[in-house]
DNA sequence: GTCTATACACAGATAGAC
DNA sequence: GTCTATCTGTGTATAGAC
């Protein structure tokens, strides 16, 4: 039984749906501990700084992407095109079911020409993606062309989800959705 | 002759720059006021507000576009399928020319969730660009058909361009262009 | 580990002299 | 039309009591 009310964890996992709400500039350390239920010299007990919250936040991102998502490309059970098919429909819930679109692109559009700090996390995050679609393409195409149509269906629903987010009508990233299907 | 140095025009044209490679939340005044070389006092002289500048600055961007490159989807002089071909060139030239991207999926991904200010003023402009590309499918497809390859342009370019500024790399906006040239 | 209080910097915006 | 000076709010971060 813990003495803190919340661990590490629990205020990360809570801070990333403020960040994902808000932004990262627009989100200030009083948002992420109210919605914590701490005040913000408690909130600084545990991290330094509101960097050092986005960073933890990001990577917990990512690393539940890998777990739960690009996993599934290295998975040996299932057919090929069925793998592409579960994937990119679990895209589609991802993206929709929380609003904010991808906390990535947001992060990287949002940070990138101010400061480099989330570069580097963000362009795992991608690479991790890429990677775990090319392991989907690569037993029927050669390895330039898995490459290839990889990145088509990131950049795909990435756009997508601009116009999905600007609209407010989640049909355009069905769209790119049947579209990726089509690669296979 | 005027007395003022600077006309109103030509302060929105620098504070264009200022936001692009900003942000609109991370620029303030006296960044908008400097670049001008004018004091904040000054500054305001001309605008009564920050959000009133960019919504100035959106809308001059979106004019140009609408003037100099989606113009080009209606011009009767010349091929379809050279018309669309010379459209993706331009928009590569002009997502790489300038650093930071696409202003307005910048501008829409950092405000969207926390205010609802500029997203008519995008919607705008990503209707009059998915129209512009309509009015070249259409001469060869059925409508729902044009429509769809629109829309699968405008995403698969804004998608890329988020890679393209994460990874410092223009090949993957090439990629998108060279993949769009196929949809004719 | 959490709280209150506060230091310090900077933002948006205004007032009034020139 | 531009300037300096300033008001006011808010942001990040810290100090120190409990």
């Amino acid at each position: 039984m813990p003495l803190q009310k919340l661990t590490k964890e629990e205020i990360i996992y809570k801070s990333i749906t403020v960040f994902r709400q808000k932004g990262y500039y627009r989100t200030n350390m009083s948002d992420l501990a109210r919605y914590c239920g701490l005040t913000k010299g408690a909130f600084y007990h545990h991290f330094p700084s509101k960097e050092a919250v986005m960073r933890h936040c990001l990577q917990m991102t990512s690393d539940w992407f890998k777990e739960h998502i690009f996993s599934i490309g290295y998975n040996k059970d299932i057919d090929d095109q069925q793998k592409l098919i579960a994937l990119l429909d679990i895209y589609y819930k991802t993206f929709t079911k929380e609003e904010g679109g991808c906390f990535f692109a947001n992060t990287i559009l949002e940070t990138m020409q101010v400061e480099d700090t989330f570069r580097d996390i963000s362009k795992d995050f991608f690479k991790a993606w890429e990677q775990s679609l090319e392991a989907i393409f690569t037993t029927k195409y050669p390895q330039t062309i898995s490459k290839d149509k990889s990145i088509q269906v990131i950049t795909q629903i990435e756009g997508a989800i601009i116009l999905m987010l600007l609209n407010q009508d989640s049909s355009y990233l069905d769209r790119a959705i049947q579209e990726s299907k089509k690669l296979y």
